[in-house]
DNA sequence: TATGCATGCGCAAACGTTTGCGCATCTATA
DNA sequence: TATAGATGCGCAAACGTTTGCGCATGCATA
């Protein structure tokens, strides 16, 4: 299965067989007839090129690396599929990695896609640092950022329109008439949290509505922060009539905490949600999102990347933004006027 | 950044380097002040092994190739992150593909992950041929499928117990008093959609309801098929009272054409159906669900794969069976009174 | 009969490792 | 002062490719 054999039977050289099978037989001057018998042979016993072998000889591994969070996350899972389907259509296969919203595994994982001679990378960074990123980067590695980016540094970043949404849905809420509302944050420090919350913030005060460190609480974009800072906040603030959720893991968690303390949504409780997935449609009750455009957040890094590789230059703007589309739906009303009996 | 770069700088050939690095110093007779200078020089130039000229050398690409036939789908990306873990913790990387459920991409990918030299494949097959695999596994590559597995041939597959599911469901439908039970099914031949089906049949006839041919439609996985075999078979037959979606995508397909037939699930109709994901808590009806453990799904495959890579050999018995749970939700109530109104 | 130019192909190096074998040098023994 | 056994390390082949260079052969021209 290897040149070599190929070259024996055909009865020619490795170099003459190496040539044929790459198609460059004419630029070679290689007769029909050897030609002929090249293919021949390889056809016979089913020669492949190793492309291990290939990878070493030319440098170029043909490979790029994808590292998320988690990937049974459908958001994530979305990206990655546009990814490795772009991969697919120029040619390259996509080496994926787990970090488990771990930072350190992120680097190590990141480590040893660069040792496997990745050509590029895409990562949903787990965390707040990015020196191992800038360092791969700076090592001459396309790189793109995909979802969570920095507020700083220089990474190429393709990410939501984040203010855009949560200003959307800071109208929605104030529109139905909320005025003590509660935000049930990600990450803080992250790109991703710190625009929708700053951008919600200056919604709600450009209407005159306050949101302290008080109304705010959480520290993940998970399920269980989600349900835990939800408890949290309508126990101490019982007069709060509505949660910002700043993901649709952290609304899953409100959901859960409102059933505990028997509120129901929307009638004692309206919820509004920065989206993942387009599930919510059939959630119960159907969530009002600001639904991102998950695939072509994945498509767009997809081809910043291919489009570095085939020696496109970066583009000048680092942060690339796909707009987010609020949906209206059932999970928002008006404040309940029993609120204050709860 | 290679061997022979640190072997000049610690002044030691190659080989030596090769050795210290790799831990072998002291069984080759190694000098301490050889292995500091090796270790130094390394460090220096922040030395790391070129893991595809280790592969070359070593016939062992330290690789598994995952194919499943869409990434984004949660049940598959849930699949993909288990063995994504596994791997990562046995010191493997793995190559993700995506089928895009056809057939003759399946085909291609497998080919190009051979073609990269994969230690082993786990695969999720988009359609009904298996020769492809079955030629992998005779070239001696280890091979696990998942999921959708094949009634005959001698791939080692892991799969839910599918008949138990379909029986219990059935059960649950029976008890609620329906006797007019439509199926929505996936791509028929399909080991999953077969047994299922066939399953859910037998334990109807116990119990004297007869399942034909009319009462059954669809013909993928898909929401869409799962829409247009709803409303084919509730405007044919309106005196079914319940529908058996046989995969979550095709009971959303299903909700969505009896929200367009103006029927209310669970008014006018129940709904049961075979889970892939546990969104269903919070789906609007709840679902009544036979749920798949789909992590062991992913657990238990990678966990043979890296057995059989580790030496152990297959276990006698082909097809590995995952047992689900059947959850009672909202979705099924006994059948209503008005049906024959409508 | 020598010279020139196509034509058709092979040699061998290189990519970055790993590893079997062997070769020096030194110390202790006889 | 030879000899043996450690001790410490290097040579070179091999993994499967790609590719620059060059070498034959054949034919037409002078």
């Amino acid at each position: 299965m290897t040149l070599k054999r190929v070259a024996e039977i055909a009865g020619v050289s490795i170099a003459t067989a190496s040539r044929v099978l790459a198609g460059k037989g004419g630029a070679h001057r290689i007769s029909e007839a050897t030609v002929a018998a090249v293919t021949q042979a390889a056809e016979k016993i089913g020669f492949r090129h190793s492309h291990l072998a290939r990878s070493l000889k030319s440098g170029q591994s043909a490979l790029i690396g994808v590292v998320v969070p988690d990937v049974s996350n459908p958001f994530f899972a979305a990206i990655a599929r546009e990814i490795t389907l772009a991969a697919e259509a120029k040619g390259y296969s996509v080496l994926l990695a787990d970090s488990r919203e771990d930072d350190a595994s992120e680097r190590r994982l990141v480590q040893q896609l660069r040792d496997r001679h990745i050509e590029g990378l895409v990562v949903c960074p787990a965390g707040l640092k990015q020196d191992h990123l800038a360092a791969a980067q700076d090592a001459g590695l396309p790189l793109v950022v995909v979802d969570r980016g920095f507020a700083d540094g220089d990474l190429l970043t393709v990410t939501s329109d984040h203010a855009q949404g949560a200003r959307a849905l800071a109208q929605v809420l104030l529109k139905a008439g909320h005025r003590h509302i509660g935000v049930l944050q990600g990450r803080p420090g992250t790109l991703v949290n710190d625009e929708r919350l700053a951008a919600f913030k200056a919604a709600l005060a450009s209407d005159g509505v306050r949101l302290t460190a008080a109304h705010i609480a959480g520290d993940a974009f998970s399920e269980v922060s989600g349900r835990r800072a939800a408890a949290t906040l309508l126990r101490a603030k019982p007069q709060i009539t509505a949660l910002f959720a700043l993901s649709n893991q952290i609304a899953l968690g409100a959901l859960r905490a409102a059933a505990e303390l028997g509120r129901v949504v929307p009638r004692d409780l309206s919820l509004a949600t920065f989206d993942d997935l387009p599930h919510a449609e059939f959630m119960n009750p159907p969530l009002t999102t600001a639904c991102q455009d998950v695939p072509a957040l994945g498509r767009q890094a997809a081809d910043l990347l291919f489009a570095r590789l085939a020696g496109v230059p970066r583009p000048r703007t680092r942060l690339q933004r796909i707009s987010v589309t609020v949906i209206e739906r059932a999970s928002v009303t008006a404040p309940s006027t029993r609120k204050a009996t709860t």
